[in-house]
RNA sequence: GCGCCCGUAGCUCAGUGGAUAGAGCAACCGCCUCCUAAGCGGUAGGUCGCAGGUUCGACUCCUGCUGGGCGCGCCA
């Protein structure tokens, strides 16, 4: 429709050219917007405006001439000049109605489209490293990022969303370590954690897992383990080096067990996160593994590409990619003094990765912390050759918890914190996703754990869904009567939706699609959820002001036609943010809190 | 110190150059002989952090200031 208006003006434009009526060096592109207040129309451009200025004329002027040419068209029923000269554009009701035949046609693939092109991109979220569960601050991630997904593929793209596996590293050591210490401590050795071991009680479990397949086979006598090691933070030394050494001798002594350790460690946590996220309803294609990495030639590529361009170079022993030079503000090291790559080394290849495998775009979904990747990885893209345009990193603020009032630590170095897991059997799936996206992603979430969990007309994911229960509840009583939902009685009958609750309604329907459009490009899934709130509201009022079940057949069946249009629009939108969209809900059901 | 993000109603937040700045919660007043009251209608609530600038037009863009969050290792 838009498009449609667009070209009217042009038309009208180039007429009023031809006629030497304006003299315009050329045809500005033409923006027509919805407008926001219904008294303004349907839609609104602000042409005659941003003309004021080249042709030196006053605005509502140009307005006149503009619509004195404008050709008549079968979807518009009236144009107005107001203001200070926007020109507003009424539909006419056919044209508003159509929308209900349309998506009673198209169902749940009302408001998909082809924008994408069916191009391949990825979406990478969460990827947390596999030291531990995922805790309350992972969420926001996995929402956002798992809703961004949904939404992108809704338009038209085919998106692959990924998980990074930090598999690789000093991290993962002092995991595997930090097992094993609590193996030998369930063996009875006498061991004193280091500080900075992982101190979670999942820590014990795997041991305990440990234990119950290889029983005291992995035993050593706390003095070997301890042999050489120099003192802990609380004895005086260094906690770094203290875990460092710790690692070097369960490596030593354990030799092929350490790897036994290392990898029920790993599957273990992993499957603990992949549980986790079915349970949130979010879903993978893909968990790549940063050892893959490793053990192909990605890192040697990756850094034979930066050398290529000339990016590396060595300093004190190590090796430099000079980030500075594409505007990071320092540079950055990518193979330490002992012959170790870092992680950032693995980050490009990663990179490299994705650009080898044909993405057009990689999306990138980082909590707030990770700002300062941003540059360096802008930085390492453009340093091997590629377009940083391509790559889009999001950063997605911090979430405070709030439970009776008071503010939840997200985590602490005691390994004491609220786990995804806690927090989705708490509050349930279908609210929590629903709080997580329902703010823009670059601002600060207070999440409220009472109001997500209160069954009542304070939580807005209820609110949505308790809509579309009540729609198709009015479905479940047609046919308890006998009545039968005629569509296309409903179809020829449709003027005879003229209420304003009904026409508003139709109206928000009709927007759907460009909703959806502008959370894809836009990467803001929240829009979403205010829509949905919106249409909710509408379909509130209209269920109160006006009975669905009439007599009238004609005027029942086209008013369950736009019911049933909505019910379709709501359980897309719900399914697009990761929550269901029940058939029933009771108010016998609702959970006292 | 440097860099990134944020400041809109009592609270939590929408509003990515347009018309009279909007929701929800909290407050107050109403609505079930009628398809689910997890609902609806109404009232009240504002110096869009402050000061300049750009523009026909600024909550929106630019600069400075101010308040808050986060980040600045051969850590992961």
């Amino acid at each position: 429709m838009i498009g449609h208006i667009q070209e009217l003006i042009e038309n009208a434009l180039e007429h009023l050219q031809a006629k030497g009526e304006f003299d315009l060096e050329n045809i500005p592109t033409i923006n027509i917007e919805r407008t926001r207040d219904k008294k303004h129309g349907d839609y609104a451009s602000n042409v005659a405006l941003t003309l004021a200025k080249p042709l030196k004329s006053n605005p509502r002027a140009i307005a006149e001439k503009i619509i004195s040419e404008l050709a008549s068209s079968s979807h518009v029923s009236r144009v107005e000049i107001a203001g200070p000269g926007f020109i507003n554009f009424y539909l006419t009701n056919a044209c508003r109605l159509q929308v209900i035949k349309r998506i009673l046609k198209l169902k749940e693939d009302f408001g998909s489209s082809k924008l994408g092109e069916d191009q391949k991109i990825t979406v990478e979220f969460v990827s947390a490293n596999p030291t531990g569960p995922l805790h309350v601050g992972h969420g926001r991630g996995a929402a956002f990022g798992s809703s961004l997904t949904n939404i992108l593929k809704k338009v038209g793209y085919d998106v692959h969303a990924e998980y990074y596996v930090n598999d690789h590293g000093r991290q993962m050591d002092i995991l595997a370590t930090s097992v094993w210490l609590r193996y030998l401590e369930l063996c009875g050795e006498p061991i004193t954690f280091p500080t900075n071991g992982y101190k979670g009680d999942y820590i014990v479990d795997i041991a305990r897992c440990v234990r119950s397949k290889y029983g005291d086979d992995l035993r050593h006598a706390q003095s070997e383990v301890f042999a050489q090691v120099s003192p802990d933070e609380p004895a005086g030394g260094s906690k770094e080096q203290h875990i460092d050494d710790l690692i070097v001798n369960a490596k030593d002594i354990l030799g092929k067990g350490y790897q036994k350790i290392f990898k029920k460690a790993l599957d273990s946590i992993l499957s603990g996160i992949e549980n986790d996220l079915e349970d949130f309803n979010v879903h993978y294609d893909e968990w790549f593994s940063e050892k893959s990495l490793h053990k192909g030639d990605t890192i040697e590529r990756a850094m034979a590409k930066l050398a290529e361009s000339e990016h590396l170079y060595k300093k004190e022993g190590a090796l430099w990619f000079n980030a500075t030079h594409f505007g990071d503000e320092k540079d950055r090291v990518v193979m330490r003094e002992n012959g170790l790559k870092t992680y950032f080394a693995s980050d490009v290849a990663y990179l490299l990765n994705k650009f080898e495998r044909g993405f057009e775009k990689s999306i990138y979904v980082f909590g707030a912390d990770h700002h300062g990747y941003i540059p360096r990885l802008k930085a390492a893209t453009k340093a091997m050759g590629f377009d940083a345009d391509k790559i889009d990193i999001l950063l997605i603020q911090f979430a405070h918890l709030f439970k009776s009032g008071k503010k939840v630590p997200m985590t602490t170095r005691g390994g004491q914190f609220v786990t995804l897991k806690e927090l989705v059997s708490e509050v349930g799936c279908d609210a929590s996703r629903f709080f997580y996206v329902m703010r823009s992603h670059e601002q600060h979430l207070d999440f409220d754990m009472d109001l997500a969990k209160s069954q009542s007309n304070d939580n807005p994911v209820y609110y949505i869904q308790y809509a579309h229960a009540r729609i198709c509840s009015i479905m479940r009583k047609l046919t308890e009567q006998n009545m039968m939902h005629n569509v296309e009685i409903g179809h020829v009958a449709v003027e005879l939706l003229v209420e304003e609750q009904e026409l508003d309604l139709i109206k928000a329907l009709s927007q759907y699609p460009e909703v959806i459009e502008k959370a894809a490009t836009s990467y803001a899934v929240h829009t979403v959820a205010n829509y949905l709130r919106e249409l909710a509201q509408l379909f509130h009022s209209y269920y109160n002001a006006h009975q669905v079940q009439v007599d009238n057949e004609n005027l029942r069946n086209a008013r369950l036609n736009l019911c049933l249009a909505t019910r379709y629009v709501l359980a897309d939108g719900l399914r697009l943010l990761g929550s269901s969209a029940p058939e029933e809900m009771r108010p016998e059901d609702r959970k006292e809190t």
